[in-house]
DNA sequence: CCGTGGTGCCAAATCGCTTTGGCATTGGTG
DNA sequence: CACCAATGCCAAAGCGATTTGGCACCACGG
C-alpha cells in the first residue's frame, strides 16, 4: 500500500509551512514565486494528491453533483433505473457532470434534507417531480444549488430545465396530420408526471382547433414493475381502442415502449403498419430505433448539460429560470403515410 | 438554510459528551442503555445526520463504490458512455451499489494511484481490462479493494467476476448447430479486450471438432466513435462474407449491434433472415430484442452483484479468485431455423 | 532615526466525526 | 473493610485539508 501523501508531507519536504504549501498549491495566500514554484515541484514529485474527504470537510464542498431520481410510490428506485429514459439520463448526467471535472453521485432513496446535506454536494439535479413529491418539500430548506429536471407540478419552483412537452406533443400531433392522419388517437400513461396532464392537455386542445374527436386511453402504467410489461400495457389499451367503433388512423404513445405496443397490438388485430396506421411515440430509445418507430428525441444530453451549467456557473441561476429544450421528431417507417 | 446538526449539539442536547453520542449512536463505546436509547431519541427529534464528509475523514471511508470505465486509446469516456453495454453497466453498478447503502460513483478519467486514493472510495469495480491496460498498473500499490469486471488479460491478477467467454460463444454456436447451421461464420471486433482472443480461438477450436471450415471476419469497431457506426461496419463486413465464395449459413456477431449489422447487410444483398442465414449476437440489449435477433443475455446484474459482495464481504476475497458467470442465450425470430 | 506599508511566511483554529486512554463510581469478593 | 473488576462516561487527540490573524523583515519617505 501506498502510503498517504499529505500537505504535512510537501511542507517538510520542501522545508516551509503547510499554510504555505496550501496556498502555494491553491494561489490563495501570499507566496514569493520562486517559493511556490518550488513547492508545486516538490509536490509534484511526490505525487501528492489532496484528501477529497478533508477538502470537503474544510471546504464544505465535493466536487460531486448528486442524481435523485424520481421515487415512486409504485416502483423501487432500482426498477426505476431498468428503465431506458432514466437508465440515459443516469448516463448522461455522468457524462455531463464528467465533462466539467465533477463526479456523479446517484443518489439512493432520500429521506430528510439533513440526510441530503450530508453528502455535502456541490449541486443536486432532481429527476421529474410527480405531483405532491415529497423530495420537493426537502429542497426547500436545502443549502445546496438544485436544478429541477422536468415539469414542476408547483409551477416555477426553481432554476429548472425541461422539454416543452406541449409543443413536443404538438409536434407529434403535427407529423401524423401531414402524413394524411386524421383521427389521432393517444395513449397516455396513468403515472403522476405533470407532464402527463400537460400532454393530455395540448392533445385535447389541438384536437379542438382542428375540430377533430379526441380519442385518449389510459394505459395503467402504474401497475407496472419492470420495462418488459410496459410494452404490454399499451398493447392491451391499444387493442380495444382498434377494437372500438370509429377507430384511430393514427396512435401516439406517451410513454417508453408504448409505441412498439401498439405496433405489436395492430400486428394482433391485423392492421398494417403504416398503411392503416401511424404509429409515434413520445420518447425515442433504441427499440423505436430498431423498430422503425417515430419518436421525439427528448436530447437528454442537451438537458443535462444545460442543468449542469447551471449548477456550476458562478451566478446562481435566478430561481424562476426555466430553461426549455425542444424535442426532436426522429420521423421513421412507422408514420410513413397510410395506404391511400 | 437550515443549519447542520452535529453531534455537539445532541451532545449538549442530551447533556451529555460528544464521545457518548458517538457511541451510543454507532453501538460501540460502554454506554448504559438508558442512556443510549435517550441520546438517539434526542438525535432524531434534532434530526441529525452525520456529515459525510468528517465521517470519510475520520473512517478514512467513504460508503462510495467506484466505476473505472474502460479508457480506449480511440474513444473518449463520454462516448464510451453511449454504449449501451456499459451504459447499462453504469446503471446495474449504481443498482447494486445502492442495494447496499453504499452510493456509486462515476470516476472521471484517472491518471495516478494517488488521484485514485484521494476518492478514499470503499472499493473499485474496473470495467474491462484491455491489453496493456495503463489502469492496471495503478491498481498495483492501491489500498482500496478492487474487483475486476470482465476478462484479464494478465491472467489471475486479482479477485475478478466474468464471462464465461469460451462456454458463452460455444452455447451461441451449438445452438446455431442445433438450428441447422452447417457453416458458421463469425464477425468479431478488433478492440483491445482479451475476451476478445477468447472468443475467436474458441470459435476456431468448435469449428476444428465439428470439423467445419472457419469463416472469421474483423470489423474494425476501434475506427468507431459512437454506437450508430457499429452497425455500419458490422454491416460492410458482412456483406462481404456474403457475397463471399462458400457463404456461411449462419454468422455470430460479437460486439453490440453486430447482429443488427448483419440482418442489414442480409437484406442488402437479399438473403432471407432466418429462412436463408441464421444470426446471433453476443450481447443481448433492447436493439436485439426488438429486432428479433437471438442473444446472449450477458446477466450485467448478476456480475455487478457479485463484484459488490466481493468488495463488501468482511473477508477480503483471495486475489486469484475469479466467479465466472455464464451468460443467458435468449433464443428468437433471428435463429428460429433454416428454410431447408 | 522612526513610522508606515508591503511582503513572505507560519502557528493555530476550524470543519465534524471517531477513538483511545483514563477517571470516577459501583458492586462483589476475600 | 479493603481491594479489584466492571461499568459509565468524558477529555483530548487524531483524520487532512483551508483559512485567519499575526509576526518578522525590508524598503521607503518624512
Amino acid at each position: 500500500m501506498v502510503a498517504r501523501v499529505t500537505v504535512a508531507d510537501v511542507a517538510q519536504a520542501a522545508g516551509v509551512s503547510i499554510t504555505t504549501v496550501s496556498h502555494s498549491l491553491s494561489g490563495k495566500g501570499r507566496v514569493d514565486p520562486a517559493t511556490r514554484k518550488r513547492v508545486r515541484e516538490v509536490a509534484a514529485e511526490l505525487g501528492y494528491v489532496p484528501s477529497r474527504a478533508a477538502r470537503n470537510l474544510a471546504l464544505g464542498r465535493s466536487d460531486t453533483i448528486g442524481l435523485l431520481l424520481p421515487q415512486l410510490p409504485t416502483m423501487s428506485l432500482e426498477d426505476l433505473l431498468g428503465f431506458d429514459y432514466y437508465g440515459r439520463v443516469a448516463v448522461a448526467a455522468s457524462q455531463a457532470a464528467l465533462h466539467h471535472g465533477r463526479a456523479l453521485l446517484v443518489l439512493p432513496g432520500v429521506q430528510s434534507a439533513s440526510q441530503l446535506a450530508s453528502f455535502g454536494l456541490d449541486g443536486l439535479i432532481v429527476i421529474d417531480p410527480i405531483v405532491d413529491d415529497p423530495r420537493l418539500a426537502l429542497l426547500d430548506g436545502l443549502a445546496t444549488r438544485t436544478v429541477l429536471m422536468g415539469q414542476d407540478p408547483r409551477g416555477a419552483f426553481g432554476p429548472a430545465v425541461t422539454i416543452d412537452t406541449a409543443g413536443s406533443t404538438r409536434a407529434l400531433l403535427d407529423h401524423c396530420w401531414e402524413r394524411g392522419a386524421r383521427t389521432i388517437g393517444m395513449i397516455n400513461s396513468d403515472l403522476p408526471w405533470s407532464a402527463t396532464d400537460t400532454a393530455r392537455d395540448s392533445y385535447t386542445a389541438w384536437c379542438a382547433e382542428r375540430g377533430v374527436e379526441p380519442h385518449l386511453a389510459i394505459a395503467p402504467a402504474t401497475s407496472v414493475q419492470s420495462r418488459p410489461e410496459l410494452a404490454q400495457v399499451a398493447k392491451q389499451t391499444a387493442i380495444d381502442m382498434l377494437r372500438g367503433s370509429d377507430r384511430p388512423d393514427a396512435i401516439i404513445g406517451m410513454l417508453e415502449d408504448f409505441g412498439r405496443g401498439v405496433v405489436l397490438a395492430a400486428r394482433e388485430v391485423g392492421i398494417d403498419v403504416p398503411g392503416d396506421l401511424l404509429v409515434a411515440q413520445d420518447i425515442d430509445d433504441a427499440v423505436a430505433s430498431a423498430g422503425g418507430i417515430t419518436a421525439l428525441d427528448l436530447n437528454v444530453h442537451t438537458q443535462l448539460d444545460i442543468a449542469l451549467e447551471m449548477l456550476i456557473s458562478e451566478e446562481p441561476p435566478p430561481v424562476e429560470e426555466t430553461r426549455l429544450v425542444s424535442a426532436t421528431l426522429v420521423p421513421r417507417e412507422s408514420t410513413r403515410g397510410l395506404a391511400r
